[in-house]
DNA sequence: CAATACATTAGTAAATGACGCAACTTTAAA
DNA sequence: TTTAAAGTTGCGTCATTTACTAATGTATTG
């Protein structure tokens, strides 16, 4: 099982809106994506479902751009993962009725929710991107 | 994400395995493909990938069919589950990488051992269908 | 050796995923 | 108030994957 490319770039981008969080600026689609190697007009779409998900808030027009919309410690995995993918992360599929498909189902329910709990403990602080430095210095103060 | 249907079916059929795995006896494909409702070339797929993982043990010629390779409460969704989909349960997608990529990545790995610890934990045991009683018999003695 | 049952491989149709594109709306700034 | 920057929306499409079907091969038993 691969996981979706899209809820991937959505944990990148949501990274970087919360790298730059206590700032308070709101970032432009055109950074964001050259940051994280994607089309703009793709990132929005992404972007446009967090903000539906009610994860982040966007400005319109001219110096317009995206913000978290809460504490970077307060937005889980586990809610992203819901916001692209819907209800459960893990889900069993339709199937043909088979004769023991009832209780494999149930089994994979048990992992969805082991899944679920784990992301629920996995926060956009823990994927903050360290602090690279940039060419010409080779130090840092933290 | 969907748990792929050759998985879900991975785990009926051993669940079928196992509600006779006392008896020794071993199972044509045909009444296995018949009790999940699918086609015995399908089903043989399946099989054959578990019999590659080492899960069932298969008897060719007449008379054949397969058995579970080992105790039913020894077999875990965790290896079933590898058996099907290869090394990793859910696996963060090749990317672009992104500027935060590798941290997200690592936040899924760690998803993933969370997941794959809870499907240690389901055995076979856990998926054999219950007894249901046949037309005629309204009451079962436990 | 013939019947039976598993094994293997090739092929295909449908669904899904990952985008690109274009037309529209909103809003800050000149 | 005009204008242009920037988000919004929906459609289209190409490639990949999935879920099979089918045909042919191989082993075992009587």
């Amino acid at each position: 099982m691969r996981l979706p490319l899209k809820t991937e770039y959505a944990c990148q981008v949501l990274a970087q809106l919360a790298s730059t969080y206590a700032a308070g600026d709101v970032r432009q689609v055109e950074e964001l994506a050259t940051a994280e190697g994607l089309s703009p007009n793709y990132l929005v779409q992404i972007l446009t479902t967090l903000r539906q998900a009610g994860l982040v808030i966007s400005r319109r027009g001219k110096n317009g751009g995206y913000l978290l919309a809460r504490h970077p410690g307060n937005i889980t995995l586990a809610e992203i993962a819901t916001a692209m993918e819907g209800g459960s992360l893990i889900e069993s599929s339709p199937g043909n009725g088979g004769k023991s498909a009832e209780m494999v189902r149930a089994a994979w329910v048990q992992v969805n929710e082991a899944m679920m709990e784990r992301c629920s403990g996995i926060t956009l602080n823990d994927l903050i991107p360290p602090y690279v430095p940039q060419d010409g210095a080779d130090w840092v103060i933290f």
